[in-house]
RNA sequence: GGGCUCUUAGCUCAGCUGGUUCAGAGCACCUGCCUUACAAGCAGGGGGUCGGGGGUUCGAAUCCCUCAGGGCCCA
C-alpha cells in the first residue's frame, strides 16, 4: 500500500543518483539540434547555499529543464568564483586561529594555505545544489582559479592592455584599512552617522588676525596643504593670498579661492587634504598644491603626521581635540549627520586614499553595453531595469582593477629597479621583452619584480560565460562556438553592474556579441520585517534544513508561488508548507488512480465521456497559458496556472466525475484517458518539481530502464473546444448553487435531490445531466415550464427547482431573488445607460458596443426571470 | 540634492497597450464536515471608495498633474 502522505526524503536522493549515474545532464554539441545554454552566476567557492541562490537556482532549474524535455541540447554550467577578499577574510581568520599572522607568511605560503581551504569548503555549494535538484552538467564544472580560466584572465590583461585600455595611476580609491586593499565604488555601503564638526582656529602668519574652518576630521589638520574660501565670500576677500599656520605643528599653508567652496556650509573656509579626501583631492590638482599623506595602510598616523604617530585614526581623532583644546585651537564642536563610507566586506569605514593602481577605461568599452541593451538585443526582465543600467553606464567611470591581495590572477606587470614596467605573461616573456624591446640584454630574471596585487575578481567572472567554454584561450572550439552566446541568465539585481554589465562588455568585446539574450532579474529574499535575508542577521532559515522539511519539490515551489521578476519575495515559511501541501495533493491523486479495479468489460459512462472531453480542452487551454507565460519569463504565474490545474481542475473536478462508485470498478478507457492525462500533467510539472514527478511518472506504467522524465517531451497544446469549456462553467456555478443550497439548509451531501430546470436551452443540461446528477447528488432532473414545488434559485438566466418538503423559508428566498433584481436592474442601467450615449456608440470599438448589447439582452432575460420567480412567490 | 520605482482585501501580490456592476488570486479568517485519494484535506462564506486631491475621456485601478508615504541606485 502507498503511504498516505508523500515522503520526499526516501524519493530524492534515490533519483538524483539515478540522473547522475545515467548522466542525463550532461551535454555535448549537437549541431543538429538547437542549443540553450545557462551559465550559473558563480557562487563564492567559500560560501554556503542561502535563500537567495536557491531561488535563482531553482528558476535556472526550471529553465533549464523544460528546454531540455523541448528536445533542445541543454547545457547548464556550474562553478564557482574565488572571491579574493571573502576567502583571505575566512583564509585569515582560520590563521589567526592556529595562531599564524598573514604577514608572518610568504606568498606562497599564504596561497597553500587559501588552497586548503578552497579544497576542503569549496566543494560544499555545489553539493548543496544537488540537494535542490539542479539539473547541471556537472562534468562542466569550473572553477576561476583553474588553469585555463586564470590564463583567460592574465590573457585578457595583456590584451588590454597592449590595447591601451589599461593603464596605472594615482587614484583617490576606497581603502579598507581591516583588510588594507582597495575596495571598488560597488563594494561600499554609505551609511549616516552621527559625527562631530569641529570649529578650528588656524593664526595667520602675520599675526594680523586668525580664520577658523570646520571638519570632521581635525586629525588630518597636519595633512592640509591650503585653506580655501569662495571667491565671491565677502567675509573672507582680504584673506586670499595671505598665510595660515596649521595648529599644533605650525605649518605655513596659503590661503586661496575657488567657487567650489560652500559659503553657507561651516564658516565658508575649507581646509584643502589633498590626500585624504576626493574632491580635495581634485582642488588641489587644480591648484597644483602638495600631497601629503599622513595615514599608514592600516588606517595610522603615519611619520608625516608629525605628531600622533601610529595612533588608530578615530584614536588620534579623539586625541587631537583634546590638544587643539589644550592650545586654545578649538572653536566649538556641532553635532553633524552625514553620510560615510563602509566596506562591503569588513564593516570598516573607507578610507579615500592615494595610491598606484591599475584601471580599465571604460568609455569605449562600455559603448556596444549600452547600445545592445537599449535596443533589446539584450532583454533585462523586468525591463524596468533598463533604466538603471543606462544611468549608470552613462556615466560609468573607469575601473580600479588592481586588489592589495594574493588570494587571485596576480597581475601580469613586471618591474625594473628603476621602475619601468613590463607586462608579459611570464617573468621570461617580460624579460625577453626587456631584452629586446629595451636591449637590456644584461637583465636576469632577478632584476625583475612582479606587480604583488592581485585583479579584482569581477574581473574573472566578467569572462564566466566565455571561459567556462575555454573560448578566450582557444576561441574557435567546438563548445563555444556552439553553447555561446548562451541564452538566460538568471541573477540578483544587486550584481547587474558588478557582474552583468561587465560580463556584456567582455562579452562584446571578446566574442563580437552579447553573452546572453535574456537577463531575469530576481526579487532579493527578505525575512518578514523587511529585511534581506543574510547570514550575519541570523535572520535566514538554512535553506538544507527546510529542504529536509519540507521535501526539494515543495521549497522550490513554496519559493515560487510569490515571486514574480524583480520583486522582492517575502519570505514565509507558510509558502513551503504551501509547496508542500502541493505535493501532497500530487501524491493522494496518484494514490487513488492506483487504487482503482480496472475493467476491460465495460464502456466508459457518461459522466467520463463528457469529463475527458471537457479536460482536455481544459489541460490544452493551460498549456497555452502556460507557455505564452513562459515565453514572458512569468515564471510565479506559470506555476500558479499549473497549480490550479492540478489542483482545482483535475482533482477537485475531474477526478470526482470519474471516479467510480465506492466498491466499484473503472472502465479501461476512462483509466486509460486518465493516465494519459496524469502523464501530461506530470511532464508539465516536472520542471518545477522534478522529484515527485520522476517518481510518480515511473510508477505510473512499465518503463523502459533508463527511461526518464527529464528526458519525455514537453506537453504540446491540443485544440480547445470553447463550447465546451463554456458548458462546463455553467455546470460548476450549478453543482456550487446546490452545495451551497444544501450548506445553509443543513442537508448532508449524502442526501440525494431531485432537480427541476426551467431553461431556453435543455440540451446544454442533457449533455451535462450525468455530471449533475454525480457531483451535486441530484437523483433525478426534469425539465419544466411552470414553478414546481420547492425552491428555487438562479444561475446566469435559467431557474432550477428543488422540492424540499416542508423546509421553504419564502421569506428569505424572497429576499435573496429581491437582492439578485435590485443588482441585476442596477447593471442593466447602467449598460442602457452607456448605450443610449451616442458617444459611445460612436467612439467605442465595434466588438466593444456588441458586448454590451449582449449584457443588456443577458441582463433584461435575466430580470425577466427573476419577476416571474417573485410573482409565483406571492 | 539627482535618477528610478512603488502604494489594490488583515498579509503577499496579479490586473498588458483605458471598455462587463471590475474590482481578482494565494495565504489568513468565519461556518459546516474524520464523505471509502488526501484534515498537509473537503464543501461553503464574508472581506477593498484600487494612498489623498485634481484633470483628460462617453468611460479611469489603468493615462496626465499634484500632494503624502515607502523602497532602490547615485552624489
Amino acid at each position: 500500500m502507498i503511504s498516505k502522505t508523500y515522503s520526499p526524503q526516501e524519493i530524492e536522493e534515490k533519483w538524483y543518483d539515478f540522473w547522475i549515474e545515467n548522466r542525463f545532464f550532461s551535454s555535448t554539441p549537437h549541431p543538429d539540434k538547437e542549443p540553450y545554454t545557462i551559465v550559473i552566476p558563480p557562487p563564492n567557492v567559500t560560501g554556503v547555499l542561502h535563500m537567495g541562490h536557491m531561488l535563482n537556482n531553482t528558476i535556472q532549474d526550471i529553465l533549464v529543464r523544460k528546454a531540455r524535455m523541448e528536445g533542445k541540447e541543454a547545457c547548464w554550467v556550474p562553478g564557482t568564483d574565488h572571491a579574493s577578499i571573502a576567502t583571505e577574510a575566512k583564509v585569515v581568520a582560520m590563521l589567526k586561529e592556529r595562531g599564524i599572522q598573514k604577514r608572518d607568511l610568504s606568498r606562497d605560503e599564504f596561497l597553500d594555505y587559501c588552497w586548503e581551504w578552497t579544497h576542503k569548503y569549496g566543494g560544499i555549494i555545489l553539493q548543496q545544489l544537488r540537494k535542490l535538484g539542479a539539473s547541471c552538467d556537472w562534468d562542466r564544472t569550473r572553477f576561476t582559479m583553474e588553469p585555463d580560466l586564470y590564463d583567460s584572465v592574465i590573457d585578457v590583461f595583456i590584451d588590454l592592455y597592449t590595447k591601451g585600455d589599461i593603464y596605472r595611476g594615482h587614484r583617490m580609491v576606497n581603502w579598507d584599512p581591516q583588510a588594507r586593499t582597495t575596495v571598488s565604488d560597488e563594494e561600499v555601503n554609505m551609511k549616516e552617522v552621527n559625527q562631530k564638526l569641529v570649529y578650528l582656529r588656524y593664526d595667520l602668519e602675520d599675526n594680523s588676525g586668525s580664520v577658523t574652518i570646520a571638519t570632521t576630521r581635525p586629525e588630518t589638520i597636519m595633512a592640509d596643504v591650503a585653506i580655501c574660501v569662495n571667491p565671491t565670500d565677502e567675509r573672507y576677500q582680504h584673506l586670499i593670498g595671505k598665510k595660515a599656520l596649521i595648529p599644533l605643528i605650525g605649518r605655513a599653508i596659503p590661503i586661496i579661492a575657488d567657487e567650489y567652496v560652500e559659503i553657507e556650509f561651516g564658516t565658508g573656509c575649507l581646509k584643502v587634504t589633498p590626500a585624504h579626501d576626493t574632491n580635495d583631492y581634485e582642488l588641489g590638482k587644480k591648484h597644483n598644491l602638495p600631497i601629503i599623506d599622513l595615514l599608514a595602510e592600516d588606517g595610522t598616523l603615519n611619520e608625516k603626521a608629525q605628531i600622533l604617530v601610529g595612533e588608530d585614526r578615530f584614536v588620534a581623532r579623539k586625541k587631537i581635540i583634546k590638544l587643539l583644546t589644550e592650545a586654545g585651537n578649538l572653536v566649538k564642536v556641532e553635532e553633524y549627520r552625514s553620510n560615510v563610507g563602509h566596506s562591503e566586506r569588513t564593516d570598516a569605514v573607507i578610507e579615500p586614499r592615494l595610491s598606484e593602481q591599475w584601471f580599465l577605461k571604460m568609455q569605449r568599452l562600455s559603448e556596444p553595453a549600452l547600445e545592445h541593451v537599449m535596443n533589446d538585443t539584450i532583454q533585462l526582465i523586468p525591463p524596468k531595469f533598463k533604466n538603471t543600467y543606462r544611468h549608470w553606464m552613462e556615466n560609468v567611470r573607469d575601473w580600479n582593477i588592481s586588489r592589495q591581495l594574493w588570494w587571485g590572477h596576480r597581475i601580469p606587470a613586471y618591474y625594473l629597479s628603476d621602475g619601468t614596467c613590463i607586462v608579459a605573461k611570464s617573468k621570461r616573456e617580460a624579460l625577453r621583452k626587456a631584452q629586446h624591446e629595451l636591449q637590456l640584454f644584461a637583465l636576469t630574471e632577478e632584476d625583475l619584480r612582479q606587480d604583488e596585487d592581485v585583479l579584482d575578481t569581477w574581473f574573472s567572472s566578467w569572462l564566466w560565460p566565455i571561459s567556462v567554454f575555454n573560448g578566450i584561450k582557444d576561441p574557435e572550439n567546438k563548445d563555444i562556438n556552439y553553447y555561446y552566446p548562451t541564452n538566460d541568465l538568471v541573477t540578483a539585481p544587486e550584481i547587474l553592474f558588478f557582474w552583468v554589465a561587465r560580463m556584456i562588455i567582455a562579452g562584446y568585446e571578446y566574442k563580437g556579441t552579447y553573452p546572453f539574450k535574456n537577463v531575469y532579474l530576481t526579487g532579493i529574499v527578505r525575512d518578514k520585517q523587511g529585511r534581506k535575508m543574510s547570514k550575519s542577521l541570523g535572520n535566514s532559515p538554512d535553506p538544507i534544513e527546510l529542504i529536509e522539511k519540507y521535501g526539494a519539490d515543495g521549497v522550490r515551489t513554496g519559493m515560487l508561488f510569490s515571486s514574480p521578476a524583480g520583486n522582492d519575495l517575502p519570505f514565509d515559511e507558510k509558502l513551503v508548507e504551501q509547496g508542500r501541501n502541493f505535493c501532497n495533493k500530487v501524491w493522494n491523486a496518484f494514490r487513488l488512480t492506483q487504487g482503482w479495479e480496472v475493467v476491460e468489460t465495460t464502456t466508459p459512462n457518461e459522466a467520463s465521456l463528457r469529463a475527458i472531453a471537457w479536460f482536455e480542452s481544459r489541460i490544452n487551454q493551460t498549456l497555452t497559458e502556460v507557455l505564452d507565460l513562459f515565453t514572458k519569463f512569468r515564471i510565479s504565474d506559470a506555476l500558479n496556472a499549473v497549480y490550479k490545474l492540478i489542483w482545482d481542475d483535475f482533482c477537485a473536478q475531474y477526478l470526482e466525475m470519474v471516479k467510480p462508485e465506492y466498491g466499484s470498478p473503472i472502465d479501461a478507457a476512462t483509466y486509460q484517458s486518465t493516465l494519459q492525462f496524469f502523464d501530461t500533467l506530470m511532464r508539465l510539472t516536472h520542471p518545477f518539481m522534478p522529484f515527485i514527478t520522476e517518481e510518480i511518472w515511473q510508477n505510473m506504467g512499465q518503463r523502459a530502464e533508463k527511461e526518464t522524465i527529464c528526458l519525455a517531451p514537453y506537453p504540446q497544446p491540443g485544440a480547445i473546444d470553447h463550447a465546451i469549456l463554456a458548458d462546463f462553467d455553467i455546470l460548476f456555478e450549478l453543482v456550487s448553487a446546490i452545495r451551497n443550497l444544501r450548506n445553509t439548509k443543513g442537508i448532508s451531501p449524502k442526501t440525494a435531490l431531485p432537480l427541476a430546470i426551467r431553461t431556453d436551452s435543455e440540451t446544454r443540461y442533457q449533455t451535462l445531466e450525468a455530471l449533475i446528477r454525480k457531483l451535486a447528488n441530484v437523483s433525478e432532473l426534469t425539465f419544466v415550464q411552470e414553478q414546481p414545488e420547492g425552491m428555487s434559485f438562479l444561475v446566469r438566466s435559467d431557474e432550477f427547482f428543488i422540492n424540499l418538503s416542508g423546509e421553504i423559508d419564502v421569506d428569505a428566498e424572497r429576499e435573496t431573488l429581491r437582492k439578485e433584481l435590485e443588482y441585476t436592474e442596477g447593471f442593466l442601467l447602467s449598460v442602457s445607460k452607456k448605450l443610449s450615449n451616442e458617444r459611445f456608440v460612436q467612439n467605442a470599438k465595434g466588438d466593444v458596443v456588441e458586448k454590451e448589447r449582449q449584457k443588456q439582452a443577458d441582463a433584461e432575460a435575466k430580470i425577466v426571470t427573476i419577476k416571474e420567480a417573485l410573482a409565483r412567490l406571492g
